[in-house]
DNA sequence: TTAGCTCCTCAACTTAACTTGAGGTCAATA
DNA sequence: TATTGACCTCAAGTTAAGTTGAGGAGCTAA
């Protein structure tokens, strides 16, 4: 099956969400390229809409978008290699341990019934494991 | 227990590893403050190193250090109220659930025979999800 | 054929989060 | 007393990730 459905840019910004001077930007960053032009106009292929996603997605994940261009070619092809992809998969899962942490302190906190709860002890334990999980990536 | 050790800022910056220009910059934005001056020099306590680690964390967690100086007094006190705090907690759990289908994308796609990794449908299908939690959260 | 769209390029501007640098204070040591 | 080291202030510079704006192209409908 072939992508068959072409998309001008204003679709492309109307269905991902992203502003078009966005795509023209994420295009000069080497992160997606039309698949052709109409005179001067882009025309995208449907899955520029996934790669969108997916940068979306990574970008959230911490990555930067040089990190991200490193990772995909722009017609959104990967580009690494398994053990550098599961190598990204270990900082992901520890990033989301910290988050973890966080988000248990910070329910915590909500709940404490210490005067100054930022002081109570549960927390702090929490602070400081996630803290210690930072310094180990660190290194 | 009173605060009896009494720090420096190069000492804060030794143990936090937070360089002093930053310290600095945190002070300027109001997210950290010496107990006092001796001389011209900034005076801190020890429990400016427990801030330090919840400003990462925070900042980890997506927070920005204008958001951050609105959760957090510059000395250290916890400024928001309960239900806003568990607002934050939400977009946190979001934020990890979201990051989770990434890290489970990434580990699918490293293990993926598919020539076009990015095309496997199963990957793909993680992607969505993690979009649409995205998309649900935007509204 | 003129007006209205949507698109184009390219350069300059913006914001957050820092960093760098110049010039100065102060206390302790040589 | 002179030098060193750690600190100070304040202004300017830097980088990433966009956004804004000026000036122009090309199709389409009145």
């Amino acid at each position: 099956m072939k992508n068959l459905k072409q998309l001008e840019i204003g679709n492309v910004s109307k269905e991902s969400g992203v502003p078009v001077s966005t795509l023209h930007y994420y295009e000069k960053k080497g992160l997606i390229k039309p698949i052709s032009r109409k005179g001067l106009k882009r025309v995208y292929g449907q899955n520029v809409l996934e790669q969108l996603s997916l940068i979306a997605l990574a970008k959230y994940a911490g990555f930067t978008l040089q990190e991200i261009s490193l990772m995909f070619t722009s017609s959104g092809r990967l580009k690494i290699k398994r053990n550098q992809l599961l190598e990204k998969a270990d900082t992901l899962k520890i990033t989301i341990e910290r988050l973890k942490s966080m988000h248990k302190g910070l329910i915590h906190v909500a709940n404490c019934p210490e005067k100054d709860q930022l002081n109570c002890p549960k927390f702090k334990k929490l602070v400081k494991k996630a803290h210690l999980i930072q310094k180990r990536t660190k290194k």
